[in-house]
RNA sequence: GCGCCCGUAGCUCAGUGGACAGAGCAACGGCCUUCUAAGCCGUCGGCCGGAGGUUCGAAUCCUCCCGGGCGUACCA
C-alpha cells in the first residue's frame, strides 16, 4: 500500500531527527496540485521540535530519500506535498495484480476467532425492515472480518420460552378459535399479524375442533407449532438477502445446562453483586455502567440481562477472543450493564464490542409509518426485499452510518428503482466484463504485463483508489462502518465511468491494450471484492 | 430531569482537527458510425441548527441553547 509505505519513509525521517512521535497523518491529496499524497508531520510536529512548521517540513524533506518522490513541495501552513513517480504507482498495481482475490487482507492487523451476534429476533413473527437493517449490517460486519483474514462466525441468539411465547401461544389459539366461529380475542398485549391466522388454519386443518380449552397441553401444542413454524419463516426472510447463520443459540439451553446460576455465583465471587428490596442487583455503575439494574427479581427468576450476562461467559468459554453485538439504540442501558458484567469479570475491555445502529422508518405516501410486531403494523422484511430485490434492499440497509436514523423511502425507491447507486456499480462491472468477453483471445496474464505504459492521470488515478481499498476494508471493519465501503465503491463506479468514457482499450496498440487490460482486471477485482463483501451480485452482463 | 444518537445543497446523506465543504437524486444545457448511454461532460445550488470558547487552524473538540429520535422496567 502506498500510504503505508509513504508513513514508513516519514516516520524513518522523523526518527532521524531525533524528537518524540507524533500522531500524524498521510492522505491523498485533495487536489492534484498538491501531488499525490499529503502530511500534516510538519504541522503536528511543530510543538515538540520548537521550530516553526514550514522550517521543521525543511529539515524533513532533507531526512527522506532522494529518489523516493519525483517531487516534495511545502505548502500551505506546512504541509508537506509528495509527488510520486509513475513507477511507483505502477508498481502498487503489480502487487494489487499479484495478491488477486486475496486484495483487502490486512497487513497490520492480527486476524483472531471472532463472533458476530446479529438479528437475534424471538421467534414470534416474521422480520421487520427493522430487523432487516440489522440483519446486513450484522453479515456485511462479518464478511468485512473475514476479508481481514479473521475466523468469524454468525450467530443467532433466540429465545424459544417464557412470557412472550406464552402470549405467542395464547394469540395462536385465539386465531385457531377464530377459525372455527368462536369470538375468542388475540390478547391486548399479544401479536396481532395476521400471518398466525395462516398457522392457525394448519391447526385446523390438522386437528379441527380439538382444542377447545387453553389447557396445558394446549398450550404446548401451539407454541411449538407457533415456534417451529415462525422459525422457519425467519430462515426464509433471511435467505432472501443471502445471510446464512453459523450457528442458532437457545436461551432456554442457558437455563436448562445450570448457566445462568453459574454466572450468578461468578459475579458473587467477584463482589459484583448486592442484594435490596428483596432482589439480587448488579454493581453496574461503579464498573462503568449507566445505572445498577435487578439480575435476580424477588421472585426468584433471572432477568433478562442475568440470562444475556450468562451468555457471554458462554461466548467467552467458546474461545473466541472477541465478540460483536450487533443491537439497536433501544438497548442502551442493557449493553452498558454486560459491559459493567465483563470487567466485574476481569475479562479484556476489547472482547465485547457493541455495534448499536439507529432504527428504520418507512416512509410511503408522505406518511412516516412505525412500526410495532406485537401491533401488527409493519412492513415486512420479505415483502421490501420481494419489490425492490435483494441487491437493493441490501445497499440501501448499509449505505448509511449505522448511528444515522434510516429513513427509507417507499416511493423514492421504487421511482428511482432504475436509477439507483445499486445499478451504477454493477453496471460498472459489466462494462469490464464486456471487454474481457471481446479480448478474450488475446489471453494475457495480467501479471506478468508491462504496466509502464500506464501514464493517463486516469490511469494513475485508478490505481491510487485501487490501492486504497484495503485500508476502506479494515475502517469499514474496526468502526462498524460498512457505510465506507459503499462509499468507496460509488466512487470506484464513477472513476471508472469517466475512465471508459475518455480511453480506450480494445483496439489500441498491443503494449497500451495489454496494459490497461490489466488495470481493468484489477479494477473488476475490487468491484468484485467489494460487491461480494457486500453480498451483492456482480453482474456480468446487464 | 438525566443518558445516548442525529441536525451539512430542494430531498436522502458522506465528511468528525487541516489547505477553496462532497456524493447520489431532483433541476437545467450538451454528448451515442468505435469496448453496453443503466454512461460521460458542464451548470445551478451551502453564513455545515444557533451562540460562545479552545487551537496556528473547527462542520469536526468543549460549554450552553433550540429542534428531532431512542432510552431511563423486578419487559424481552
Amino acid at each position: 500500500m502506498l500510504k503505508l509505505s509513504i508513513e514508513n519513509l516519514l516516520i524513518a525521517a522523523w526518527k532521524q531527527l531525533e524528537l518524540p512521535a507524533v500522531a500524524m497523518e498521510v492522505h491523498p491529496s485533495e487536489r492534484p496540485e498538491f501531488g499525490d499524497f499529503s502530511t500534516n508531520l510538519a504541522l503536528v510536529g511543530a510543538r515538540v521540535a520548537g521550530l516553526p512548521p514550514r522550517e521543521l517540513a525543511e529539515r524533513l524533506a532533507k531526512k527522506l530519500p532522494k529518489d523516493a518522490f519525483s517531487q516534495l513541495e511545502i505548502a500551505g501552513p506546512g504541509f508537506i506535498n509528495l509527488f510520486l513517480h509513475p513507477s511507483t504507482i505502477q508498481a502498487a498495481l503489480q502487487e494489487i495484480l499479484q495478491m488477486g482475490d486475496r486484495f483487502g487482507c490486512s497487513k497490520r492487523l492480527v486476524p483472531t476467532s471472532m463472533q458476530i451476534e446479529f438479528v437475534s429476533s424471538n421467534p414470534t413473527g416474521p422480520l421487520t425492515v427493522g430487523h432487516g437493517r440489522q440483519a446486513v449490517l450484522g453479515d456485511v460486519l462479518a464478511s468485512l472480518y473475514e476479508a481481514l483474514g479473521y475466523t468469524v462466525s454468525r450467530e443467532y441468539y433466540f429465545n424459544d420460552e417464557g412470557h412472550q411465547i406464552d402470549l405467542l401461544s395464547r394469540s395462536l389459539w385465539a386465531r385457531y378459535r377464530q377459525l372455527l366461529g368462536d369470538s375468542t380475542a388475540v390478547p391486548e398485549e399479544g401479536y396481532h399479524g395476521s400471518y398466525l391466522i395462516e398457522i392457525a388454519r394448519n391447526l385446523k386443518d390438522q386437528y379441527g375442533d380439538d382444542f377447545q380449552s387453553f389447557d396445558e397441553e394446549t398450550a404446548l401444542t401451539f407454541r411449538e407449532e407457533a415456534v417451529s413454524r415462525i422459525t422457519t419463516i425467519i430462515k426464509d426472510d433471511l435467505d432472501q438477502l443471502g445471510i446464512e447463520f453459523d450457528a442458532w443459540f437457545s436461551e432456554g439451553s442457558l437455563h436448562r445446562n445450570g448457566e445462568v446460576n453459574a454466572a450468578l455465583e461468578s459475579l458473587r465471587r467477584k463482589d459484583g453483586i448486592y442484594e435490596k428490596d428483596g432482589a439480587v442487583w448488579l454493581k453496574a455503575e461503579e464498573n462503568g455502567g449507566v445505572k445498577d439494574s435487578v439480575l435476580i427479581r424477588k421472585d426468584g427468576r433471572p432477568t433478562y440481562l442475568m440470562v444475556d450476562i450468562a451468555y457471554h461467559i458462554n461466548k467467552q468459554r467458546r474461545k473466541f477472543e472477541r465478540v460483536i453485538d450487533v443491537q439497536g439504540a433501544d438497548h442502551q442501558v442493557e449493553q452498558s450493564c454486560v459491559k459493567a458484567a465483563m470487567r466485574i469479570l476481569d475479562y479484556p475491555e476489547e472482547f465485547l464490542g457493541y455495534a448499536v445502529h439507529q432504527f428504520v422508518s418507512i416512509k410511503e405516501g408522505g406518511q412516516i409509518a412505525r412500526m410495532s410486531t406485537r401491533a401488527g403494523r409493519f412492513i415486512l422484511l420479505h415483502e421490501l426485499v420481494n419489490e425492490l430485490g435483494r441487491d437493493v434492499v441490501r445497499y440501501f440497509m448499509v449505505a448509511r452510518k449505522p448511528e444515522s436514523h434510516l429513513e427509507f423511502n417507499m416511493d423514492l425507491a421504487r421511482a428511482e428503482s432504475l436509477d439507483n447507486p445499486v445499478y451504477y456499480i454493477q453496471y460498472a462491472h459489466t462494462r469490464i466484463a464486456s471487454i474481457f468477453r471481446k479480448a478474450r483471445a488475446l489471453a494475457i496474464d495480467p501479471a506478468k504485463v508491462d504496466l509502464s505504459p500506464l501514464q493517463a492521470k486516469a490511469e494513475l488515478g485508478l490505481i491510487k483508489r485501487l490501492d486504497r481499498f484495503p485500508e476502506v476494508v479494515e475502517e469499514a471493519a474496526l468502526g462498524f462502518a460498512p457505510h465506507l465501503l459503499t462509499d468507496y465503491a460509488l466512487g470506484l463506479a464513477r472513476a471508472f465511468h469517466a475512465y471508459y468514457t475518455e480511453h480506450r482499450v480494445i483496439g489500441e496498440n498491443e503494449s497500451l491494450m495489454t496494459a490497461r487490460l490489466s488495470l481493468l482486471s484489477a479494477v473488476q477485482t475490487v468491484f468484485h471484492r467489494s460487491l461480494s463483501i457486500l453480498g451483492m451480485s456482480a453482474p456480468e452482463a446487464m
